[in-house]
DNA sequence: AAGGCATAGTTGACAAAATCAACCAGATAA
DNA sequence: TTATCTGGTTGATTTTGTCAACTATGCCTT
């Protein structure tokens, strides 16, 4: 077969990946879309590791998305009902963002649809495979994450660590 | 940090880079979209290693696109003049692709862009290392590759080994 | 030879993902 | 008080991707 640089490979796989997940939401009658999904499990991580409500930028800066697409995601699970949102005492400009029961309900069911898809996904490979993937893929995300400049919704947020 | 399952390591990396890629490409002057030079690569990496042309539905195949995506891929850079057609002698329904003078000296260029992308998404990390990812990610295609049905390009059409 | 079915490619329509720019209200610093 | 920065919103656009229906051609069966 001919040879694929990573690149390829990537491409390929995110596709392979992506198309998995939608067939396996829409087995359980999930109609989110991936990029919902993936805004409603950070926004529920974020209390969860933090014990403290998520904003919208937060969720920007973690995901490296332009503010707007994230300011369209969080009106979308607001109008959802997955996510509620309180004034943010701190600063008037923003809204504290936390997951509703119903939304915790649809992470329950989303979690289902994954572990089917990610253990097809997995098959054949150890754990120690499966972390090495990880740890080589975030070693690269993080390598191409220290910009030279023209980053838009990041360039004048620090990184986290 | 939070931790990362496999799905999220992937969304993060391609998002870094086809940033990385389109800022690489607009460095250098080339407005192709991703997925355009992606076929571009593969038109002719398929007469590179066959030593035959192309044609629409190899290209469905090998990307796992749907077929009217790479309609208005094709048709795209037919426009721009990067490839040409010619009537298939064995199949009246069917193009034959090739690569124009013009579009191999685009190729050129981009992989100059790719080349200075992805030595800096390789930072860190030895050949080996990156062997093995490409092989993990491989088999993770594969592994999803096998459809239980409801896929629409590649529904009859059997997969390539 | 004719009919039925499958296929290669095209077109229309729509959804999802992503970016860019301009804007407003609030926060901060001088 | 003023200037600058920031969190979030909205409009517009581009890119990517899917689904369905269609046409012309190819293949198989009768």
């Amino acid at each position: 077969m001919i040879e694929t640089p990573i690149g390829e490979a990537l491409h390929r796989l995110l596709h392979a990946y992506k198309r998995a997940m939608r067939e396996a939401y829409r087995d359980i009658g999930i109609e989110l879309a991936i990029a919902h999904i993936r805004t409603l499990k950070l926004i529920h991580q974020f209390q969860a590791s933090t014990g403290a409500p998520c904003t919208a930028q937060a969720i920007a800066i973690r995901l490296e998305r332009d503010k707007a697409q994230i300011a369209r995601l969080v009106k979308d699970l607001l109008s959802a009902e997955l996510i509620e949102k309180q004034s943010n005492p701190d600063d008037g400009r923003s809204q504290l963002l936390t997951v509703t029961h119903h939304g915790e309900a649809m992470l329950e069911r989303i979690r289902m649809a994954e572990r089917q898809a990610s253990q097809r996904m997995a098959a054949g490979l150890s754990n120690e495979e499966l972390t090495t993937f990880i740890r080589l893929g975030n070693t690269m995300t993080a390598n191409l994450g220290e910009p030279e400049g023209r980053r838009q919704s990041s360039k004048s947020i620090p990184q986290e660590k």
